[in-house]
DNA sequence: TCCCAGGCCTCGG
DNA sequence: CCGAGGCATGGG
């Protein structure tokens, strides 16, 4: 297994300068924790994942429930089911709490017959769920900040909950560009349905997200009748076609020196713009200080914590993200909370 | 009908 | 470098 990690450096962006100190990370996207013994325990037909401290599975559950077009896992009676794809294996689990606190992967149909492979299985819940991050200096800070104060208590043990598959970030963030939410898991569900692989299990289909290649090549004119525009026909399929040649990837994106420039290398894409390169940056390459400025969810719910009429501008929020260190992302993350729950 | 939606691109200064 | 305007399309 590799570890990567971005490497450090300084960055200017506009006025602001940045230092950058990702190396402290202590695991990363595809990195093991520490001592894989002390994370999970395998008892062959399941695996129990044993979380750092600051983790709280109802309130990741909350997040994850927030639509009911959410094509890429199915959330039923405080469980989550999701069909993975691991070493090119299909694998189809069931993750529940019987704590809150610890979680039980429950493989469904076949349980995989190689200790690798539930291994890898439960690492990949362990990064989708974050929980290498230590969280305890996030709460410090949010502590004695009146934006977030009141958010990372009432959903204390949220971790962000990433897009592990870059392909998937990027296409969710073109989707998603300036439609309302409920219209755009309807685009993604139309796009998964279409193009990507599915496993029939208890009258419940689960879905793999489809490979770039296929969409690369799908003629215009068809996706354009997933009610997706002519722009972002063009854009998914350039996106597409740079992340099935290997432009774009998750390696390069990792190989960049610095936030900045993985930035510019997603925005060398047309119609990847600075919302979608951070918000691929934030959930599918776990940077810290990735911050979608013009995030219109993260605008809505400063706008609700402070009581104002209007939404901040891009330059207010700007200005908040420099007290938010190098929790940007969780901070984001965090906010958006206020739009699901109230 | 109107405004809004987890923006991006182009183009004129 | 920046700001305004256009783009497209469904939801409420």
């Amino acid at each position: 297994l590799k570890s990567h990690r971005f490497l450090g450096g300084i960055i200017i962006k506009g006025k602001d300068v940045i230092t950058k100190t990702m190396s402290d990370r202590k695991y990363s996207l595809a990195g093991l924790p520490p001592d894989a013994s002390e994370a999970w325990r395998d008892y062959g037909d399941r695996v129990v994942i044993i979380p750092s401290e600051d983790f709280c599975f109802n309130e990741n559950l909350k997040y994850l429930a927030r639509s009911e077009n959410e094509c890429m896992y199915r959330v039923a009676d405080n469980k989550v089911y999701k069909l993975l794809l691991i070493e090119g294996q299909e694998v189809l689990i069931e993750l529940s709490s019987p704590d809150d606190f610890h979680m039980n992967i429950r493989f469904l149909e076949d349980v995989p017959c190689t200790k690798y492979m539930r291994d890898l299985t439960a690492k990949y819940i362990w990064d989708w769920f974050d929980l290498g991050t230590d969280l305890r200096p996030f709460y410090k800070m949010a502590a004695s900040d009146p934006l977030l104060k009141s958010i990372t208590e009432k959903h204390h043990g949220l971790r962000l909950i990433g897009v592990p598959n870059l392909f998937e970030a990027i296409v969710w963030s073109i989707v998603g560009q300036q439609v309302n939410l409920t219209f755009a898991y309807r685009l993604k569900r139309r796009i998964v349905e279409h193009f990507g692989r599915s496993h029939k299990w208890n009258g419940e289909q689960y879905w793999l997200f489809p490979n770039p290649c296929d969409i690369a090549a799908a003629p215009i004119a068809f996706l354009r009748t997933f009610q997706l525009t002519q722009r972002k026909c063009e854009y998914l399929i350039e996106a597409a076609k740079r992340v099935s040649e290997g432009t774009l990837s998750i390696k390069a994106l990792q190989q960049s020196r610095s936030v900045r420039e993985a930035e510019q290398l997603l925005c060398a894409t047309r119609g990847i713009g600075p919302w979608s390169a951070n918000y691929v940056l934030m959930r599918c390459l776990r940077e810290p200080e990735a911050f979608p400025v013009e995030d219109v969810g993260l605008q809505n719910a400063v706008k609700t914590l402070l009581g104002q009429e209007k939404k901040p501008t891009p330059k207010e929020i700007r200005e908040l993200g420099q007290r938010f260190g190098k929790w940007k992302s969780y901070a984001t993350f965090y906010l958006w909370m206020v739009l699901y729950a109230g």
